[in-house]
RNA sequence: GCCCGGGUAGCUCAGGGGUAGAGCAGCGGAUUGAAAAUCCGCGUGUCGGUGGUUCGAUUCCGCCCCCGGGCA
């Protein structure tokens, strides 16, 4: 198996990874193989899976973002990384001046297909101006085809109907409480960022808030169980709209 | 028992003589390198109950009920 985006080396609990006897049954890959403080995204996980497709027999890839099986199965765009300064030189000028201030710095065919009103998505698309010269539309442009077409793989999705999920999202933080998550935060304490990536585990940011007494641990939970729920209706919504050719098959059937 | 506050959307609260509004939650959507992120759209609820004043009351007045706090 080939993992999603359970990432990082420190939330085995937080992010529900497989525990190391499962692991130790047949071999997983992309399974905490990133450190808390590594940049990480959807491009450096491309380049991860690449080799594994090859593998005999051929892996089984799970997870939940969206992004990530479309980037897999319809392309993403070759962009050269963007040097960790311009992303500093932007997180700057959106601090000063919003990120209205990347607008006029834009091309017309960048411009028209963005969500202006979205920070990230216009940041985005002025770090890769100013690292490449390049407007992000044409990049997008030249995208290359897939790593792996939908023709060559077997698409599963999934379907889990809130009501159905819901409680078990509950159940399932309440569960993570009991094998330690509060230990796995409390190890991070001394070094959370909350601006990193690792950082931005669902759960994670809640118990950090609890364990310095923002927050009863009550309200974290709920908080963190919210915000689950609210990542689970995302996901349904990419899924329903972008994976229609999948094979659907109802996750209580499992 | 008396005196103050307060009772308004699922929750926290704002408002105020012409039947009401924010944040959060909830629901729908977008989403080509932060995506477990980020963003967009959606607000009728006996304004605690009941009498009264008024052309008109959720808003003013009386009584009652409930919740805080204080005094006894």
């Amino acid at each position: 198996a080939i993992s999603r985006v359970s990432w990082i080396t420190v939330w085995r609990v937080l992010t529900a990874r497989p525990s190391p006897e499962e692991e130790a049954r047949l071999p997983h890959m992309l399974y905490g193989h990133i450190a808390p403080e590594v940049e990480y995204s959807v491009g450096h996980w491309l380049r991860d899976v690449a080799p594994l497709l090859q593998h005999s027999p051929r892996p089984i890839i799970v997870g939940g973002t969206g992004l990530y099986f479309s980037a897999l199965i319809e392309g993403l765009a070759e962009i050269p990384e963007t040097p960790a300064s311009v992303r500093e030189d932007a997180d700057a000028i959106r601090a000063a001046h919003g990120h209205e201030a990347f607008l006029p710095e834009l091309d017309q065919d960048t411009l028209a297909r963005l969500d202006t009103a979205n920070p990230m998505r216009v940041q985005r698309a002025w770090e890769v101006q100013c690292a490449t010269g390049r407007g992000l539309a044409a990049w997008q442009d030249e995208t290359p085809p897939p790593l792996l077409p939908l023709s060559e793989c077997t698409a599963i999705a999934l379907e889990a109907p809130k009501d159905w999920l819901n409680p078990r999202i509950e159940s399932r933080f309440d569960q993570m409480l009991a094998q330690g998550a509060l230990d796995e935060v409390r190890a991070q304490l001394d070094s959370w960022a909350p601006e990193r990536p690792s950082s931005r585990a669902i759960g994670a940011p809640e118990l950090v808030a609890h364990l310095r007494g923002d927050l009863t641990l009550d309200a974290a939970r709920d908080a963190a169980i919210i915000a689950t729920r609210q990542y689970a209706k995302r996901q349904r919504t990419w899924f329903r709209a972008r994976m229609r050719d999948w094979h659907w098959h109802p996750a209580a059937d499992i």
